[in-house]
DNA sequence: GGGTGCATATCGCTG
DNA sequence: CAGCGATGTGCACCC
């Protein structure tokens, strides 16, 4: 990884074009080969990067760029050309460099995380008497022309159930259901008529409204009860 | 800008929960008070971060904390707590640091961006004669109750017209436009029937499938002739 | 502050 | 490779 701060100009050209006037700022390259540059603000969101695949090369200045002054009594000291195979392109000039370190990272052992959509699924699926009495679990990402359904159900009378599961459940959400259902409501393999559930640890007023308005039931789940009602030496730390 | 690299070992809870095993990284803190946690990879994206508003204290490491070994022979140095005020925590163990610099970058000037969709539907507004002849503009950001119709038209024959503008036209913009045309069909101000147009750069096949088979009709966008089209002197660089 | 939509979204899975 | 869905999405804009 290499960290560069210094006086710079930016132009992408790609998916958009953008440009970036002189100003000191933080570029980052990564062993990965992507190039990313930072103002002091904006979170972990760079102003300007290429990802990778693309390819850097930094050359001298010709006479037209070594005109475009950073500041006073500066000059341009490097050109940056970043290419990606799509075609985009990042040039950086650069004047007064502030700092310039490599340094060898190694690969990263990776991340651990607990708590999204798929544990809220995996969980759901093991304890589908979440949704009733007698409900049971056909098949998880039962596939459709158009995309997985999270949990295939039979309720206790034996009726389909596709249920959509959310961390957060919104207005998307339920129009995805939607289009679920109405697929396969037209499946008489699955007895011509598919209720819908849609499960979710929190949901929008506005998508519960939608989804009351189309016949689909909502579910609120308390993702840690549901936890504890599941095999706590399984848990991931 | 500070700018630290050292072997560290990181734990966030918040919206979920996830774990970085000890490792050599880059930490970013940032003006705005942002902290972020990155590998040598993963482009421009951390493994793990904080947003601002948030706060950063800097501890000795207690009793327990010290045996948290990052490697052989090396011990915890410090504990980095972030808090925000959501109640999300970022807790960082550090190692042996092999870099801590901080540069003052100033405000940045700022970003210029040309090719973005309100461009596209700037200009879309001003050459309505893109749709066809004889149309003309109604209004732009035309507000119903659930969002802003890019641009509502009058076509040749005074029927109106919702025209959602995208850059890409992918299977949402054509529900979102499906949602506007349901609501203003019911509005009899509006001649009791919208048509509807997905204007886009470009327009993938399930989404043209989706827009043709409700009746909306699908203009692709040349945004460079369009472009040409305006006024050349108004361009931004 | 909630609702809605845009983004150079990025990323991973599946077919 | 395209399609589809999840993301600690983040962010701006408007009511």
């Amino acid at each position: 990884m290499r960290l560069v701060i210094a006086q710079c100009q930016v132009d992408y050209t790609g998916r958009l074009s953008a440009h970036l006037p002189w100003a000191k700022r933080l570029i980052v390259v990564k062993a990965d080969g992507s190039v990313s540059v930072h103002a002091d603000d904006r979170a972990y969101k760079p102003l300007n990067w290429m990802s990778p695949p693309c390819s850097l090369t930094i050359r001298e200045p010709d006479a037209d760029e070594a005109c475009a002054v950073p500041a006073l009594g500066a000059r341009v000291q490097q050109v940056w050309e970043v290419d990606a195979v799509t075609g985009d392109h990042l040039q950086i000039l650069l004047g007064d460099v502030d700092l310039d370190v490599t340094e060898d990272l190694g690969v990263d052992p990776g991340l651990q995380k607990d708590g999204v959509e798929a544990h809220l699924q995996e969980l759901l699926a093991e304890n589908p008497e979440a949704f009733g009495d007698g409900w049971s679990v056909v098949q998880r990402e039962y596939m459709t022309p158009i995309g997985p359904v999270d949990i295939l159900c039979r309720d206790a009378e034996g009726t389909y159930v596709a249920v959509e599961v959310k961390r957060r459940g919104e207005i998307d959400g339920v129009e995805q259901l939607t289009r679920y259902l109405d697929l396969m409501n037209r499946d008489h393999l699955l007895g011509g008529h598919v209720q819908g559930v849609f499960a979710a640890q929190q949901i929008k007023p506005q998508a519960r409204t939608l989804a009351e308005d189309r016949g689909i039931d909502c579910l609120t789940v308390d993702y840690d009860a549901l936890r504890g009602m599941d095999h706590p030496e399984e848990r991931l730390f």
